[in-house]
DNA sequence: TTAATATCTCAGCTGTTGCTGATATACTCA
DNA sequence: TGAGTATATCAGCAACAGCTGAGATATTAA
């Protein structure tokens, strides 16, 4: 397969900057092995901080600030444990992180 | 819809980490406004450095070093303009994007 | 060959980000 | 109520990544 280019060799200067801050944003977020980490662990269902630092080799205020970082950004919410409410459950919120999904799409498709 | 909570509260210290390397590096491509949107305008067809720095309204040199480190990822490559071969057009590798985009749903879907 | 254009490379500065350590809050159990 | 556990918050430090400015290479046109 042979690339295409224009016939002539004139660059256009008209060329409108796509908006990819969306991208950007949620990339900026995934950038980073612990968060990337968290996010892929929830997709199996909901974990408690100290499960998810345990399984990083991370320590616990560490995740937490991680945490607190994908919460601002609508990605995850917490819960307290019914029986034990001393445990915080993280889950994913899915409307959100399909959206984070299309931003990137957007870029990569 | 409510959250499926373990019924007694025994967090789990035998967990795995992911591996999210992939993501994560090519997250860390796709976390710049520059380069995010050098791969959304190679979308529509190859562009050369000017036509991207002038869209952009970013320096030419800044440009370029995007752009090697996207070729050194292997998401993107250049060639010379057959007729003005000054010109380095640069393109997408398609097979690559999809392998990038493999990566991040793996942590997204 | 010389001048101009297009692109690349890199050292140095700077802003950003993650980690550490300390402290605070919330909940449970004795 | 007090001790212990789970989590949160934040200031300060260190590492990293992007931009700037300067200089190098490649191609074209005069």
């Amino acid at each position: 397969m042979t690339l295409e280019l224009p016939v002539l060799a004139i660059p256009r200067f008209d060329l409108d900057p796509p908006d990819v801050t969306a991208a950007v944003s949620v990339s900026a977020l995934l950038a980073d092995r612990t968060r990337a980490a968290i996010l892929r662990m929830l997709r199996d269902g909901p974990h408690c901080v100290c499960e998810l630092a345990a399984a990083l080799g991370e320590r616990e205020n560490n995740v937490s600030n991680h945490l607190a970082r994908l919460r601002d950004a609508g990605l995850v919410r917490a819960t307290r444990h019914e029986v034990n409410a001393r445990f915080l459950y993280y889950e994913r919120d899915e409307t959100a992180m399909a959206h984070a999904r299309a931003a990137i799409d957007e870029v990569l498709r």
